[in-house]
DNA sequence: CTTTGATTTGAACGTCTGTTCAGATAATAA
DNA sequence: TTATTATCTGAACAGACGTTCAAATCAAAG
């Protein structure tokens, strides 16, 4: 994982997998069919964990529903840099068929987002002229921090926290 | 640039390259010196007409400079979404120098907007906590907007550009 | 038509690629 | 201890990689 994320799916080869976890290249196969297997299930372990944390989460007014996804994006993303990394820039890499099952998984957690856009706009408490774009534009936002956010930065991670939440807040507001 | 950002640096060989224009490829060092420079003056010339088209931008209150400066990001990205895709996926193959040029030129553009923002709080038409994220932030959900744009479908260019300014112009407001 | 210079080919270079597999080694069970 | 199973090595496979370069081809000028 730390390999794909640094320098690429296509640059790493086998070889270097196996000479990180100290063992040679054919080792690898007691372990994964192939090298589009280890990639893939890296994702789908990736977006399992993604839609397990948000499992059963407790149902909110529109606005707390709102902050508290805000909050969980930015925590849960920043805490597996290396897998979203992956999980975005990889995609192509993906066997049609294998890139189809990412592509539902992703739409399942940004569905959830639309869905509190939806009810907070039905509600009256956003005014958001379309819940989709809405949902593709806070999400981009939001995984954008993984970018730029660094441990021991200027910034704590509660302090990210509240300047987006201000600025999701009232991108939405009426 | 077709190639490099439809599967990927690493992934496409200059034999490839090399036939998608026609030729053989020991040609193709009569024009590049070696795959780097390739990939590296593909992001430059990019970078350099990104800036060229902010040079000698008007000055504008903040709320029409952030209006245009949201309207110009969008439509620009769109239109070079093969330079912006590899300009953002394939920073990790760019040697050390190289990189070092292209992060110099995208921090000058992101300046641009950092120094709207700056502005807009400063005259008390922003209140945004603080104007470095909220550019990271903003920028990273303009160029979002690349990943799902298709022309001819359910938006047009211009209902793209209002639904953004709607979203921006409230994030950033008092 | 000949000369000059630019461009392209096609082969060659050493190295690396993902994957397989017989044989060696290690761990577990009887 | 021996038998069984799990794991690993190291070599091999056929092919692809970026890059170089002498020779062939092409285009323009005299």
């Amino acid at each position: 994982m730390r390999q794909f994320a640094q320098r690429g799916f296509a640059a790493v080869s086998m070889r270097q997998i196996a000479a990180e976890v100290g063992v040679q290249a054919g080792a690898l196969y007691n372990y994964t069919a192939d090298k589009q297997s280890l990639l893939f299930d890296l994702m789908r372990t990736h977006m399992d964990q993604l839609l397990e944390a948000r499992d059963g989460v407790e149902k909110l007014s529109p606005v707390k529903a709102l902050e508290q996804f805000t909050r969980f994006h930015i925590r849960f993303h920043l805490e597996r840099a290396d897998a979203v990394f992956i999980s975005y820039m990889e995609l192509r890499n993906l066997e049609p068929e294998n890139f189809t099952v990412i592509e539902v998984m992703r739409g399942a957690y940004e569905d959830q987002l639309e869905a509190i856009l939806r009810r907070g706009v039905e509600v009256g408490d956003f005014n958001v002229p379309d819940t989709k774009i809405a949902t593709l534009g806070l999400i981009a936002m939001l995984t954008g921090v993984n970018t730029w956010y660094r441990i021991g930065g200027r910034l704590s991670l509660d302090q990210v926290e509240e300047i987006y939440w201000d600025m999701i807040r009232k991108s939405v507001a009426r």
